[in-house]
DNA sequence: AGGCAGCGATACCTGGCCGGTATCGATGCG
DNA sequence: CGCATCGATACCGGCCAGGTATCGCTGCCT
C-alpha cells in the first residue's frame, strides 16, 4: 500500500464524495475514483458503498481510515523526525517539546534550566499548543516530546515519566463569596449561578454545546473569571502567576493533576534520553 | 514520502550496500540509487555518507532507519487490519490475539471461554509465537491484542490493562537437592554448578553467548530441566501443567511476573473492547 | 411523467517516472 | 600497476498516474 493511496482514500472516506475529495487533493475525479476502485482490487476488499448517489463506508473501509490515518501519521512523523535531524548536525533546533500554553510553566523553565546544564545538551524548541493538541503533534512528529497532564491528556501509546502530582483549586472573581471559604467541593461549584465553567474547543475547533463562555486559552479564562463571568478549576501551581483580581481556594474532591513528560516509545534519541533524564531528576 | 522510497531506504540502511540491497528488493541497483538520490533531494537531506568503496549512515538517516520502521510497520497494520476486518463481516476470523507459546494456558482458556459466553462475540484466533515475537506481530498488524508478561515484554506504545500478578518459582529436575527446600533465593540458582539457565533466542533468531543450552520453546526446556542440564525460573501458573519428572520450589527474591492484555491505542473495534471487558472482570 | 442536476464510472490520451542494460569513474588491494 | 568492486551516470522502453470528455444512473423538482 502507498501512502498515496491512503491519502487518497482518507479523503473520500473524510468527505464521503469523490467530487469534494478530488479537490480537496488538487486532482480531477477520474483518477481518483480508478485510484480508490485499484486499492480495493489490490486489498480484495470493499471499502466504499457507493450507490450513484451516495457514498459510505463498509465496516473494513472504517478500520481502514483509523488505521491509515495512524500510518500517515507514523509516515509523516519520520518525515519530520528526519529533517530535524538533519538540522540538528548543522544547526540549532534539536528537540522540539509540545505544551499546553499557560501551564506549567515554572516546571518548564526549573526543567529546560536542568537539561541546558547538562554536558551535551542541544537547544529545546518549546511548542505551545491547544487544549489536548499535543498528542498529535507527538504522533506525527511535529513534536518529539511533550508535558501531558492527567487525567485530562491521554497518554496512550507513549512512554511516559511522572514529573509532579498536584491539587486543584477552584479560580474565582477576587471579590466573591466563597473566597473566604478555607476550601470548596465540586459540588459548591456546579450549583454557582451565574458562574459556569468555561467550554473549551474540541481538537476540530469547534466548541461543544452547554452553558459556560467559549474560552480559547489561559488569558481568556482568566479574564472570563475576572468579569465574573465564568469560574474554573485548575491546578494548583497556577497560584504562582495569579493575576491580582482572582482569587484561589482548593478543591478537596477534584482529581489529583499529574503533569508527565511523554514521548514516542521507538525513540532512540541520545538528547531526548538527556532530556528524560533531566526531568525525572527535578 | 511513499513507502516504496521507506522500504528502499530501510534496506540500503540496513546492508550499507547498495548492491546486495537491490538484490533483496528484487531490482537492478541503478534504479534503488537513483531512488535514494531522489528521496535526499525530496528532504533536503543527506541520508547516507558514501565514498565510491563503502556506505555509513549519518545521523539523520539513523533516525529516518528507526522512524522509518515503525511507519512501515504502521501501514503494514494497516493493510492486515482492514483485511482481516473485511474477512470478519463476510465470514469468521475476527480477532487475532497473540501470546507466548506455553504461557498462562489457564488464564487465556478462562479468557477465551469468557468473551465467548458475551452477547455479539466474534471468533478469536489465537497466535502462539516465540520470546517477545508479541510486540511486532501487535505493531504490524498481525495480531490485534496480545498477552504479555510484565516486566519482560516492553508494553511500550500499547495500552494496556493488568490481569494477573504471580510470583516466580525455580523448576528442577524432580530428585534434585534443592527440591527439599521450603524456598529458595535467587542466589542459590546461580550458584549452582551444572544447572544453568538456558538461553532464549533474541528476536532475529540468534542466540546470546553464555553458558547455558539453547532453548526455543517450554518444552524444549523442560526437556532439559528433566535432562539435569538446565534450571529455570517461571511464574507459579506453571505448576499446574508440570511434568511429574520436575519440581517447583518458590524464589523469594524473583520479580513477580504480571500478565497483562495488551492492544494498540488507536483501536475503535466493537469486538476488541469486548474482549477487554471480558478480560478485566475475570 | 419528464427533464434536469449531480454523482460516480468509463474511455482514451499524454507525459513522467520506474526499472532495465550498458558503461563510467573512483578506490582499495594484491 | 592492473584488477575487482562499488556507486553514479546515460539512455531507453513500458507502465501508470493524471487530465478531458462523456456516459449511465438516480433522486428531485416542476
Amino acid at each position: 500500500m502507498e501512502t498515496r493511496e491512503l491519502r487518497y482514500f482518507i479523503a473520500v472516506a473524510e468527505e464521503l464524495h469523490f467530487g469534494r475529495a478530488a479537490q480537496r487533493l488538487g486532482i480531477a475525479q477520474p483518477p481518483l475514483s480508478r485510484a480508490i476502485r485499484q486499492l480495493e482490487r489490490r486489498l480484495g476488499v470493499t471499502l466504499l458503498e457507493r450507490t450513484s448517489r451516495t457514498c459510505a463506508l463498509t465496516e473494513a473501509g472504517s478500520v481502514l481510515l483509523v488505521e491509515g490515518r495512524a500510518a500517515l501519521d507514523a509516515v509523516d512523523a519520520a518525515d519530520r523526525r528526519t529533517r530535524r535531524a538533519a538540522l540538528a548536525e548543522t544547526g540549532h533546533p534539536g528537540l522540539a517539546l509540545a505544551t499546553k500554553a499557560g501551564a506549567t510553566s515554572e516546571l518548564l523553565s526549573k526543567l529546560l534550566d536542568a537539561y541546558a546544564a547538562e554536558p551535551g545538551a542541544v537547544t529545546v524548541d518549546v511548542l505551545l499548543c491547544g487544549i489536548g493538541e499535543q498528542e498529535r503533534l507527538l504522533r506525527d512528529g511535529r513534536a518529539d516530546v511533550a508535558l501531558l497532564h492527567r487525567p485530562f491528556d491521554s497518554t496512550a501509546g507513549f512512554d511516559t515519566e511522572e514529573l509532579l502530582t498536584e491539587e486543584q483549586v477552584a479560580v474565582l472573581p477576587a471579590g466573591h463569596a466563597l473566597t473566604g471559604r478555607a476550601h470548596l467541593r465540586m459540588a459548591d461549584l456546579t450549583a454557582l449561578p451565574g458562574l459556569p465553567m468555561p467550554r473549551w474547543p474540541a481538537p476540530d475547533g469547534t466548541y461543544p454545546d452547554g452553558p459556560g463562555p467559549q474560552a480559547r486559552d489561559t488569558a481568556q479564562l482568566y479574564q472570563l473569571i475576572a468579569l465574573g463571568r465564568a469560574c474554573a478549576v485548575l491546578p494548583e501551581s497556577c497560584r504562582a502567576h495569579l493575576r491580582r483580581d482572582l482569587a484561589a481556594v482548593p478543591v478537596l474532591d477534584a482529581p489529583a493533576v499529574t503533569t508527565v513528560i511523554a514521548w514516542p516509545p521507538h525513540s532512540r534519541s541520545r538528547a531526548l534520553a538527556g532530556l528524560v533524564r533531566a526531568a525525572t531528576r527535578l
